[in-house]
Parts: structure tokens; C-alpha cells; sequence
DNA sequence: GACGATTTAGACAAGACTGTCTAAATTTGT
DNA sequence: ACAAATTTAGACAGTCTTGTCTAAATCGTC
């Protein structure tokens, strides 16, 4: 992405505004999609949104419908990205576990679910996933098809180390976004986005629940888990 | 409702089928706002599928915007009396604890959530709540900020009587409901209707956990609990 | 059967939106 | 500075939608 000076290919390589402006285009049209649906959606205020003319959006999509087609796109891929990134910051091979998962926990929330992307993409989901089967049904395989086994394999590797108890790791996987999320549903539902604290709460009581349940009773005991209550 | 022959005041009540094309306007309504969002329904569709002419709209509810509010208030108005309805049956004094609780959460899914009423209603919630932020927050009093501490009573009625292990009630209400759907999200995302054993799976998954971590743990043994783990 | 109220079909004006087109202005690479 | 490509503003046709209006048809009740 910053290199292209060395003068290859010069025709296959557009002008660095040329991809600003697509990106700068399809940041506005996800804004404008989400907050007016589709049908709602206008043109001329994508555009303007965007600081472009309206023909510039023809010129780089088409049209309306190709142009949802690549936010969605667009979305899926940042959106993956993310999740991904933050499914490596798992913990492995945690010093605290109570202390660890939230902190996990946390993170999936404020990087991938309640950002910008994460919010967008919910709701273009929710609002035209009927619409659009085959777009959407990409997005189920790319998206909880991938991301929900990573999860799942990464709590089967807890358990197998000893520092869970747990039967079937897609469950508890599945349990585990149920329970850190319990408190945030009316907020999301409304497409609000919940501050901090209350992220956080709602993972410390889910991953407490979810230790309850799941967690070794001092059997092994991995190392020392006593200072795992502090709270806020 | 049925009353209404006794000669009492005939101009106050309208002629049956007066209310019976309100209802059909209100019904067909609920089924093209979800389906096209606010901005994409289309009157003259609406009209054609509750069988009625354009001009009956009009005369019943003024215009577009009154007719959406009329619809999100029925919607409310009868979700909130299946949800109060599927409460009262509650196990209280359950027999078995897990079938009890996933009998519960099976009625409040296939009663309350994943019939028409509440996927339009949810569907509406998520796709115009931003747009009619008072008309929202009415539902939200209404709803969850009722619906869910009568439950969280429940559970604490259950803790009380020595079923549970529970400190925070209201917690364990939303992790409770958080945990039965937990299999269901992605089909919610869609506004798609889970089948009756993905349901069931989903319910038994998450009261087998819940009890994990709320169950007591053969301390008072309230009664007899033993056959507790029978399945499906 | 007759009366009053409601409903219907269709026409209608006013406005909004999409997508196209054109000529001028701007940007980009050399 | 020059030439090519891109962007811009605006006009434009065509379509769709909302909400109103009118006269005829239908319904419910006595």
C-alpha cells in the first residue's frame, strides 16, 4: 500500500487520490447505510458525506446495490481482521485466569464488537441480511464460521492444559460470548454503544459465572489464583 | 370487547369490521415495515396485502409515520402480555430443576421471541430504534425494565428457597436468558426462526451450565433431586 | 328496502430519487 | 509546464412515492 513509486506498471496502479477517494466513499455510504437503511440511503448525501460529486460514486461503483455490495465487503474484511487479532491475544497460558478472560473478554468487545466496523456491520446485517442471501450467507462463512472455532479450539487448549472443565469447547465457546455480552443486549438491540465500565461488568460477572461453571475446582490448581477480585 | 349490543351510545362504538380492517392494516404493516424498513414500505403494498385500499390507511391512521407507531405500539402491547403470560409459569417449586428451567426457557423462546410478534418486533427495534428514540424508550421501560426483574424475582424466589446458589438475582436473569440463546444469535442476526430442536439444544446447553454455576451443590437438597440428568 | 357511514378505485399534484450526460475545472505523472 | 485522466457541478429524463380528492360502490343497521 505505500510503495507503487518505482515506476511499475504505471497503468495498474491508480493515483493515490483514486483509492482515497474509494475508501472515503464507502466510510460515508456505511454511515449513511446503517443510519438510513437502504432504501433510505441517498446518493447525493453519501457524496456529500464523503467531500465527492455524485458522479464519482457512479464512476468507482456502478451503482447503488454494488456499492452495499463493498461496504459489506469492506466491513467483513476489517471486522475479521480484527477478531482475529485480538483471538491471539488469548490466554494461552494464563497467570490469572479469572483476570485474563476478562481482559480477553474486553478486548473482543471494544476491538471488534462495539467499534466503529463491529457496529456498522451488525447492523447492515440485521437490517438487510434477508435481502441479500448469498452476501450474507459469505459473510456467516467468514465471519462465526471462522472466528467461532478459533475461539472454540483456544478454550478446548485451556481445558487440555488443565485450567477448565469442559465437554464441548464449541459450547463453551458459544456460552462464553453469551455470558460476557448478557448485560449489553438491550443496548446493542438499540444500536447504542455501551461505555467502558459497563463492558467491563458485564465480562467480570460473565466470566465469573463462566469459571463457576467451567473452572477447576483447586483439583491441579495451574499456579496461584488468590488476588482475582479486584473489581473495577 | 365482545359487549358492545346493549344500545350503550352507538356512535362511541364503531361497526366490527371497522376494527377488523384496523387490525388486518396493522398486521400487514408489521410484515412490510420489518421486511423493507420504514423508508422502503410501501404504502400501496401495505394496502394490497391487508386487503383494504390506500385511502383506508389514511383514514385510519393519518399517515406513514402515525401508522409505524401504531405498529411498534401493538407489537409491544401484545409481546409484553406473552412474556408476562410465559412467566407465570415459572417453576416455582420445581420437580426437576434442569427440565423445569429448560421447559421455562423453551416456552419463553417459541412464545415471546421466536414468534411473528417478536421477531417483527425485535427486527423493528433494531432497525428504526435509532430513528424514534422516545417511541424506543417507551418499549424499553415497558419491556426488559419489566420483564426482566420479574423474572430476576423468580430466580430469586428459587434462591430463597433453597434451589439455587445465586448472589445477584437480576445478574442471573441476564446471563440466564444470555446462555439459553446463546446458540441462537446468529440465526437471530439474520431474522431467521430457529427450528424447535435447535431450541431445545440451545435451552438444555444453557441450563446445564447455569446450573453448574447456580446450581446447589448437594448441600440442603430440597427435595429429591436426583434424576436430574435426564436429557432430552 | 332504505339510510348513513365506510370503503373503494382511480386520478392527481408535488416532491424526491436514481442514474446519465456534458462541459469545465482539477489533479496526476512526466 | 504539459498531457492525460479524473473529478466536479449542474441539468436532465424517467420513475416512484406520498398524501389528497372525488364519485361510485359497499356495508351494517333499522
Amino acid at each position: 500500500m505505500v510503495f507503487m513509486r518505482l515506476g511499475a506498471s504505471p497503468d495498474t496502479f491508480r493515483p493515490r487520490g483514486h483509492e482515497a477517494k474509494r475508501l472515503s466513499i464507502v466510510d460515508a455510504a456505511a454511515g449513511v447505510f446503517c443510519r438510513e437503511g437502504f432504501a433510505g440511503a441517498n446518493i447525493d448525501l453519501i457524496a456529500a458525506e464523503a467531500g465527492v460529486s455524485r458522479q464519482t460514486i457512479y464512476n468507482h461503483h456502478g451503482d447503488k446495490e454494488k456499492l452495499f455490495v463493498a461496504v459489506v465487503r469492506d466491513l467483513t474484511e476489517r471486522c475479521n481482521a480484527g477478531i482475529f487479532a485480538t483471538i491471539a491475544t488469548f490466554p494461552d497460558q494464563p497467570n490469572d485466569l479469572e483476570v485474563d478472560l476478562v481482559g480477553f473478554a474486553v478486548r473482543l468487545n471494544q476491538n471488534c464488537i462495539c467499534n466503529r466496523d463491529g457496529k456498522f456491520l451488525r447492523k447492515l446485517i440485521q437490517t438487510e441480511g434477508e435481502r441479500y442471501p448469498e452476501l450474507f450467507a459469505e459473510w456467516r462463512e467468514q465471519g462465526p464460521g471462522r472466528t467461532w472455532p478459533a475461539i472454540a479450539a483456544r478454550f478446548a487448549r485451556l481445558a487440555y492444559g488443565g485450567y477448565l472443565d469442559i465437554e464441548d469447547p464449541d459450547v463453551a465457546a458459544r456460552q462464553f460470548l453469551g455470558l460476557v455480552n448478557a448485560e449489553l443486549q438491550t443496548t446493542f438491540m438499540l444500536g447504542g454503544t455501551p461505555r467502558e465500565n459497563e463492558v467491563l461488568q458485564s465480562a467480570t460477572n460473565g466470566v465469573r459465572t463462566f469459571l463457576r461453571a467451567f473452572g477447576k475446582r483447586r483439583t491441579v490448581a495451574p499456579v496461584d489464583k488468590q488476588s482475582a477480585i479486584a473489581s473495577a
